[in-house]
DNA sequence: TTCTTTAATCGTAACATTGCGATTAATTAA
DNA sequence: TTAATTAATCGCAATGTTACGATTAAAGAA
């Protein structure tokens, strides 16, 4: 059916999958790459950085504003973009309790 | 179209999405964790544990083995599964570099 | 051999995602 | 006001994902 039954998992599970899912386009880890080098807000030019249509973009970036982990300012005709610091880290933290998990040594595997 | 054009963006880049894609389902991300609890080869209850027909899980499995994230032993009737330790971690390895990017202090946003 | 058990695969329906041309909305400049 | 600029939204086509009933394949048990 294409629909996820989120109803039988976890918060924590639905929630690490919503996160890995806005992460699972190399457009949206290419934005937030850049946006990280830049370090300041990007006003408009993501288009030509990137390489996608101008809807495209913006669709891209309304997947990360919604999540939370982005946001912009309008400013006179653009729209500036930068990281949401303090949601960025809370998100690492639902995502690190994840990828932290670990095998432990006594392998009782077949 | 539906079609991520992998060929604009590096391969870390490329790379990092496929990772992510596959923890954007909590089916997936719950059995990884279930592997995890157990910290041994399940054979077979799988099915019971999740909450998902037997040829759901088993496309579920068929992903992340060929992501190399787990393996999967055949073991009389039963197939065995339980996570690949070593790509894990460099799973992990290459996540943990995009997830710790940080804004630096100086704010220079609008 | 036949029966049982277990998991993979096939086929398909329902739904989601991606990309972009065309359009719209909002703001600034002239 | 009108024109120009910029980004969001609409609409749609192409493709991808998810779920599962039915079937198949492979191994062990009787």
């Amino acid at each position: 059916m294409g629909l996820a039954k989120s109803e039988m998992f976890t918060d924590q599970q639905n929630e690490i999958a919503l996160f890995a899912k806005v992460f699972g386009h190399p457009a949206r880890v290419s934005i937030l790459q850049y946006l990280f080098k830049i370090n300041a807000c990007v006003c408009g030019d993501l288009v030509n950085e990137i390489g996608l249509a101008q809807p495209t973009i913006s669709q891209h970036l309304k997947e990360l504003r919604h999540l939370g982990l982005i946001k912009g300012n309008v400013e006179g005709t653009s729209v500036c973009y930068c990281i949401h610091a303090e949601n960025w880290t809370k998100m690492k933290e639902t995502m690190l309790a994840f990828l932290n998990q670990d095998v432990a040594e006594n392998e009782n595997c077949c």
